[in-house]
DNA sequence: TTTAATTTTCAAAAAGTTTTGAAAGTTTAA
DNA sequence: TTAAACTTTCAAAACTTTTTGAAAATTAAA
């Protein structure tokens, strides 16, 4: 396969990845793109090899940015915006993660602890159900939420720089 | 709150969080329903409770089924299917696993195992930004495949059952 | 300042996904 | 067998999400 081929094949398939995981398409193939380019990129650029609209690209490069996934570069003496992207897999893990448990772990969180204080008759097979799959799911959110914690924070920690390094 | 409104929205919080995570919404719902059933439950009993309409509702539950989360149960003397959840929240959660990893995780790698393959010129720099990024990616799925297959395996293992169910 | 380059916004259009419901198919009891 | 009870299918409709593109806003250099 030529580097062409391969590049947007890369592209598409980062592009399905995102979507069959809850987030579009497009944004992931933008990110996709930044992955594989050696520099920054501009707007215009993303556009036209990616064949996208002027706005779309611009909101797309805004929200990889709130994900923590992009950044911006200035150059002195010129208008334009470039982008790129941190290209450490290991850091795009950490930052998927650690956006997803604060934009919706902690959120269901919330509400599972509110469900959990619900009160009923102990002898209502209704409410005893409820009240056992609230608790289990609830306890099973609290561990996923201090694994992500742990895996944030191992910047420098033993434990998952030697797990997830192991085999590169 | 009352149970019924506890009940409906867990439906809800269940169904955004499946959606949130490239699950159809109906189809979270319908899992849902099913953790917090005591008894099984008809195609009837699913289209009463969600408004929801024949087709959708059986397609649902056999989605469910593929996924390996819900079972049927027949009655004897009986026409009508019974439908019934595995309500053990790190059962659930495994079997997500299992099936993310073979339906996502297994053909990305095959992907990714033909684009590190890809052979260029060592001095351009977008050929060395792309095959560092491949491979990169490539380490981290492989070890999220294996994290996954432990996890699967983990059926009495002592790592996990203690570590997920420490906070029970 | 002014102006030209660039970014941002957002309503409308396009694309994609899910749901419906009626008809066809299947199964089982009698 | 037959027929009633139930399940499955799928084209069309409803709904949701994404994308476009032109206009408005912003910025930086001159």
């Amino acid at each position: 396969m030529e580097l062409a081929a391969a590049r947007q094949k890369f592209i598409d398939t980062w592009g399905r990845l995102g979507s069959e995981w809850g987030i579009n398409r497009t944004m992931a193939q933008v990110h996709a793109l930044l992955l594989i380019s050696p520099e920054p990129v501009t707007t215009e650029e993303v556009m036209s090899q990616l064949s996208i609209s002027r706005g779309n690209a611009n909101m797309t490069l805004r929200d990889l940015i709130s994900w923590g996934l992009v950044e911006k570069q200035h150059r002195p003496g010129e208008r334009k915006e470039y982008f790129f992207a941190d290209k450490d897999a290991w850091n795009i893990a950490r930052q998927v993660a650690k956006e997803r448990k604060k934009r919706e772990l902690e959120p269901m969180l919330r509400v599972l602890n509110e469900l959990a204080e619900v009160k009923g008759d102990e002898k209502d097979a209704h409410f005893k159900t409820f009240h056992n799959s609230v608790t289990d799911i609830r306890s099973l959110a609290q561990n996923a939420n201090k694994t992500i914690d742990t895996m944030v924070k191992a910047e420098e920690n033993w434990f998952w720089s030697t797990f997830f390094k192991l085999f590169k």
